[in-house]
DNA sequence: CTATTATATCGAAAGATGTCGATACAAAGA
DNA sequence: TCTTTGTATCGACATCTTTCGATATAATAG
């Protein structure tokens, strides 16, 4: 999961689906980046891959957003792996 | 940050360090890690530039420990960037 | 069916990262 | 001072990542 964020570009795309409630356009964010679509598209299955967003198509567009459980995954995360200090 | 926990060894000497109230040997990382002597200083020299850990030398053997903002520093930037709404 | 638009995948090139052996540096002891 | 032990740095090499252009796939419009 960590490997999914460490990357500028797709800790970019996170931020904008986390203040967007709404789902974003793929074009979106190949127009907001300084990428190519092929690039997009690639960051944006990692994503996907990590279990932190997911998509929908309708029409030729296709809509990512949050996967449902990404509080929850982080928090997993953390809680497993930094934050026991926390939580005990 | 997050470039610096995305690797599997970074993460255990992160995990270690969380667990153990103590301060912890660089030797003792190289013994518990299936990397060398130079693998094991080259993770810790990143965490260290990242700001994450602390060290401090006593004779011959280097001890490091959590730094001592770790935890504001995950939370920050965790709001920052991801759990806005949480917040909000 | 064809053309057009949006997205995904492929293959290659460039750059970044992780690892090693060799070596330098630091501290302690003989 | 010389040696030994622990840690850091260097240089090289292999692998992984990111990016691109080209192309394939999906869906809609005409």
């Amino acid at each position: 999961m960590f490997r999914a964020l460490a990357d500028e570009h797709r800790l970019r795309i996170v931020a904008t689906l986390v203040r967007s409630k709404h789902e974003v356009c793929v074009c979106d964010f190949t127009a907001a980046l300084p990428l190519r679509q092929p690039a997009v598209s690639h960051h944006l299955a990692v994503l996907r891959e990590a279990g932190l967003v997911t998509c929908e198509r309708r029409g030729t567009w296709v809509y990512y957003s949050l996967a449902a459980d990404f509080d929850q995954r982080l928090e997993a995360a953390l809680d497993t792996l930094v934050l026991k200090r926390i939580a005990a």
